[in-house]
RNA sequence: GGUCCGGUAGUUCAGUUGGUUAGAAUGCCGCCCUGUCACGGCGGAGGUCGCGGGUUCGAGUCCCGUCCGGACCGCCA
């Protein structure tokens, strides 16, 4: 071994103990005399103290270390004359005997600290260096917790881990597909996994009753902050089960990463239908750490001769507790900010609750101060409270609204971090409308795609209603939802031939097509399919929530950046043209 | 496919209405300094202002195009 403890682990009690340690050199203070060398690895960071009065050799070897430099040293913990509280290792320092450099380094781009001077783009390309600062460090830390527990409650629960294929069947439902050529099939790809979907439910059929896998997934889409081309999913399925033993079982799971990690107690988690949360939050995963719900106005604003809310189609608004002191010009930055395209609105109108008991719009041509007291009155609204409001087509006023509720939830300070509300979102519609993209009209020749995805059970009592009104039928579909962040989701799922043949049919699949993508899962289901369902958990999100951060990049070791590109091995890549002949491919770029 | 923001020293940034030799901090190099830990002091080097074109007597600054990065919308069953 190079070494016989970490930088991190020496401490008072080791006084006079000869020590030998292995590390960076993350900084050194050259005070002429002496120089003092601060050593990091993995585990902290420890004082090299060298003197020119007792070793003048080995201190002017010293001084010439450059950051990053590799080095060994052996020398006698002291304690220090001037103590350093701020670090694990403060009380005590090295007096280096022997210094040995088992590598140079040049000097990295940017600083290795917690505020480093580095930009993303920098970083990424030299991510190796990234990782050595601490913070990037802890999240990696906190993902292999992460992990760790979740493998420990599944376990106890009996739950195997089983993998699945990467190398697998393209299919076009959902997201498009990485594809891969095969060379030994001419002409011909796999695709690797949106998720292990099939797969799972398969091992239900090979009798695997609780399965789970913490497992890469790809999705060739647009990438955001949250959203990378590969990330992980633990996923999960179980047979002879009914939804609410999954919600149970994976509220516990996530209870325990909260207990076990975070030491954190999370109460039982509030099961909302996707219906209220549109209603309430105009959003499938509120952010439940406040309230703010809407208020629906239609009938309350309606024929006053104000054209605006008299030709919408949907009028709701939204309570701000305390804003009322809101300035007219933040007013305006607000209907500047809702008016912007990514938001979409065409304007906003506000009330003001002020503290005197007078209400002050920016309608008041249209609607009097009693009108706006009974405005009040379905706003919940006090004095001291701001009313905001907005109008027009249901869909795009319900997103809209959402937004600024979110946004006044920041702006209020309602959104603190370390407080966690989750809830389950259940009773998802099955099946949503394709409103006439080309695309996917000329893939499925349907008029209707599968919310969550086609193998998804309708509610019993739903089922007579695929026949005539199928946009009303309620899935048994969830997702958890945390913070307003979608963390989780899964389902029921069809294990009956018949009802999994009718749903390929209402998703515009012939027969043929069915069986060509997925028959080997309908004949599965010939063989005695168990009842199950499962979920999958965002692995990245989960993390990145736990973390406290917004992008899941700083939790993923080697991330990619916006347009897919990993800067660092600068991937993708062209391949050579005798790699293109193997596998019979011509590139032709448009 | 679209909207917005950014690209100036190794790095993070400033740069006014278009006007002399493009600045600061930090890092780097050299000298000095025996208790520093954001060490301190003095000195120095370091620039294709992303790239291409245009307007102008004159462009880091204005216009057009393009590339790169970031945030978002569409998309992500």
């Amino acid at each position: 071994m190079l070494r016989t403890h970490t930088c991190g682990e020496l401490n008072i009690s080791q006084l006079n103990t000869i020590v030998t340690l292995s590390g960076w050199v993350a900084k050194s203070r050259d005070l002429g005399g002496m120089t003092f060398i601060d050593l990091r690895d993995r585990y902290g960071i420890t004082q090299l103290a060298f003197n020119m009065e007792t070793n003048a050799e080995l201190c002017e070897s010293a001084r010439k270390l450059g950051r990053e430099f590799v080095i060994q040293v052996t020398g006698k913990v002291i304690e220090r004359s001037s103590k350093n509280l701020k670090i694990a290792t403060g009380e005590i320092e090295i007096i280096v005997e022997k210094l040995t450099i088992l590598n140079v380094s040049q000097t990295p781009p940017f600083t290795i600290d917690d505020n480093t001077d580095g930009g993303d783009d920098l970083r990424m390309k030299y991510r190796y260096l990234d990782l050595r600062r601490n913070n990037v460090r802890a999240n990696m830390e906190l993902r292999h917790r992460m992990a760790i527990e979740t493998r420990n409650y599944l376990d106890k629960l009996n739950f195997l881990e089983v993998e699945t294929p990467v190398l697998i069947k393209s299919t076009p439902e959902g997201a498009r597909d990485f594809v891969v050529p095969s060379r030994m099939n001419a002409g011909e790809f796999y695709a690797l996994p949106q998720s292990p979907q099939t797969f799972k439910q398969l091992l239900m059929v090979g009798g695997f009753d609780r399965y789970y896998q913490i497992v890469k997934c790809f999705r060739d889409e647009d990438l955001r902050a949250d959203r990378q081309p590969e990330f992980t999913q633990i996923d999960c399925e179980m047979s002879f089960v009914e939804q609410e033993d999954i919600l149970n079982t994976f509220e516990g799971l996530v209870k325990h990463l909260f207990k076990t990690v975070k030491g954190v107690d999370i109460e039982k988690m509030p099961r909302m239908t996707y219906a209220d949360a549109m209603k309430f939050y105009g959003n499938d995963k509120p952010d439940t750490r406040f309230e703010m719900k809407f208020v629906e106005l239609n009938n309350v604003v309606k024929n006053k001769g104000f054209k605006v809310f008299d030709d919408a189609e949907f009028v709701v608004g939204i309570c701000a507790k305390g804003a009322a002191e809101y300035t007219r010009k933040q007013l305006d930055e607000l209907t500047e900010w809702v008016k912007r395209p990514q938001i979409g609105a065409t304007g906003l109108v506000y009330a003001r609750y002020n503290a005197d008991g007078t209400i002050k719009s920016s309608v008041d041509k249209f609607y009097n101060e009693d009108e706006l007291k009974i405005w009040s009155q379905h706003f919940g609204a006090e004095k001291g409270d701001l009313m905001l409001v907005l109008a027009g087509g249901l869909e795009k006023t319900q997103k809209a609204m959402s937004e600024l509720r979110l946004e006044m939830g920041t702006k209020l300070g309602l959104r603190n971090k370390n407080t966690y509300s989750c809830l389950w979102v259940i009773d998802f519609p099955l099946l949503e409308w394709n409103d006439g993209d080309p695309n996917l009209l000329a893939s499925l020749a349907g008029r209707w795609h599968a919310k969550h995805h086609p193998f998804t059970s309708p509610k019993p009592e739903d089922i007579e209603l695929l026949k005539t009104n199928p946009g009303s039928v309620r899935a048994n579909a969830y997702d958890m939802v945390i913070n307003g962040v979608e963390v989780g989701g899964g389902s029921i799922r069809i294990y009956n031939k018949t009802l999994q043949a009718q749903m390929f049919e209402l998703l515009g699949f012939t027969d043929e097509e069915a069986q060509k993508q997925f028959g080997f899962l309908m004949s599965a289901f010939e063989y005695g399919a168990p009842p199950h369902g499962g979920l999958a958990f965002g692995f990245d999100r989960l993390c990145s929530l736990f973390g406290g951060a917004e992008s899941i990049r700083d939790f993923i070791a080697f991330p990619k950046n916006n347009s897919g590109r990993d800067v660092m091995i600068d991937s993708p890549s062209p391949i050579t043209d005798e790699q293109l002949k193997e596998l019979n491919i011509r590139v032709k770029i448009e």
